[in-house]
DNA sequence: TCATTATTTCAAGTATTATGGAAATATAGA
DNA sequence: TCTATATTTCCATAATACTTGAAATAATGA
């Protein structure tokens, strides 16, 4: 994974209304949510929600289907998942690891 | 842990140059590294440098020690866990993860 | 003490980002 | 087609962040 595109996805996570919604969506799951759900649960106006969203997407965090009048947002855990692996890759030469494990969702 | 020093810890990694300084930092280990030392290795100015060290130790995410002349930083392991926990948290509310593990450093 | 190396602080300029209001677009149903 | 709902886009403003150069501080060794 490039850094570029890490760099993009801890910058569209480190915004305190999108962790707030992306993690929202991580508790969802496969099921997703409305941005009208989300602009409700969360108290955010619908246009910033959906510039933040839209932030979210681009880092490809979270994605966008269409169904009838509604939008549905969901979290994408493979692309969470290799961030994270991002941050811990080589750490410390290899040596003294115990473990290479945690905290990473296999939805 | 609480929203805003994820939002602080991820604001921190998400900037190249502090994306780079931190791998570093978590490749070399325990071990540590000075500023001058990566000012040369990611060809960074010193005060540059500097300036991001201290985000990256205002975000809790590398210990700074003076042993003589230099300074030593570190990669905070403990902290960086629990921030990557975070955003897997409670994931697909609770249903349907297989694991709930991987990249996390036990350093 | 003085000079040197290591590192940080300060100030300033530019660029990027977040937010709010108003208007535009899209979809569905009467 | 008309209307209502859902959502986005556009624009302007305010705040924040990155970088650079110059100066200041800290620690060591001569």
């Amino acid at each position: 994974m490039e850094s570029v595109v890490v760099v993009k996805a801890l910058a569209a996570l480190a915004q305190s209304s999108r962790l707030e919604i992306f993690r929202s969506l991580v508790v969802a799951g496969g099921t997703g949510l409305t941005p009208s759900v989300l602009a409700e649960s969360l108290g955010i106006a619908p246009n910033t929600l959906s510039f933040h969203l839209k932030e979210l997407v681009h880092a490809d965090l979270v994605s966008q289907e269409r169904i009838g009048r509604n939008l549905i947002y969901r979290a994408q855990y493979d692309r969470m998942n290799a961030v994270l692996g991002y941050l811990t890759q080589n750490c410390c030469q290899g040596q003294a690891c115990l473990i290479e494990a945690a905290s990473r969702c296999d939805c």
